[in-house]
DNA sequence: CTATTATAGTTACTCACACTAACTATTACC
DNA sequence: GGTAATAGTTAGTGTGAGTAACTATAATAG
């Protein structure tokens, strides 16, 4: 939904590179939250593929939960500098690539 | 088995007050390494308890496993100095008190 | 233009990991 | 000495994700 809401309606392939999980996972995941109303699916020029995206309904629900998770995260962030936040994600940036090669 | 390793032997009540899971998690994981021949059980004074402790063979398995993990660690750290690690170690603590609380 | 290959997605099956509830056996305590 | 607590196990369940095999559609080589 985070991806969703940010870059746009993706296909499923699209989904499970960004998310660096295989399809049926994503299908899975997908098939979940449009039964809950969340996402929609629509059909890409392309017959073979489907264009999900959030509904309405959906995105109400993002940016509702998406405040509660950015207030959760102020709170376990507590005691720690903007800075340091920047230097920890720089380091884990690192560290991933260091794991990919 | 780091946990053996370091501490010596443990109980089943121990190991997963250690690890922060329940019982029924440690006895599956210790019959596994016990028929991979890592650990073995004995009694403790109290005939309710075993003692579980690695092996002589055990005990070479992880010294082995050691050698490899902390030349992983060292390659994935690779571009991190000394004092971002501990910095980093220290703010993961951090945050780890602040959900706890 | 057709036959082969590639792509998008789904289905069925399986594995790993850990949890809860319920049980046995032993020990502690009032 | 009987109830409560503790150590460990067993059985059943849930979550998350992977692989293999499949359908359907599109792309491409001959």
């Amino acid at each position: 939904m985070y991806y969703l809401y940010n870059y746009g309606a993706a296909t499923n392939v699209g989904i499970s590179h960004y998310q660096g999980v295989e399809k049926p996972t994503i299908t899975r995941n997908v098939n979940r939250l449009e039964e809950l109303g969340y996402l929609e699916q629509v059909k890409g020029k392309d017959n073979r593929e489907k264009r999900i995206q959030l509904t309405k309904f959906g995105i109400t629900i993002y940016e509702d939960v998406r405040v509660t998770i950015d207030q959760f995260e102020q709170e376990i962030l507590g005691g720690i500098t903007e800075e340091e936040q920047l230097k920890m994600i720089r380091m884990m940036k690192e560290i991933r690539n260091n794991i990919m090669k």
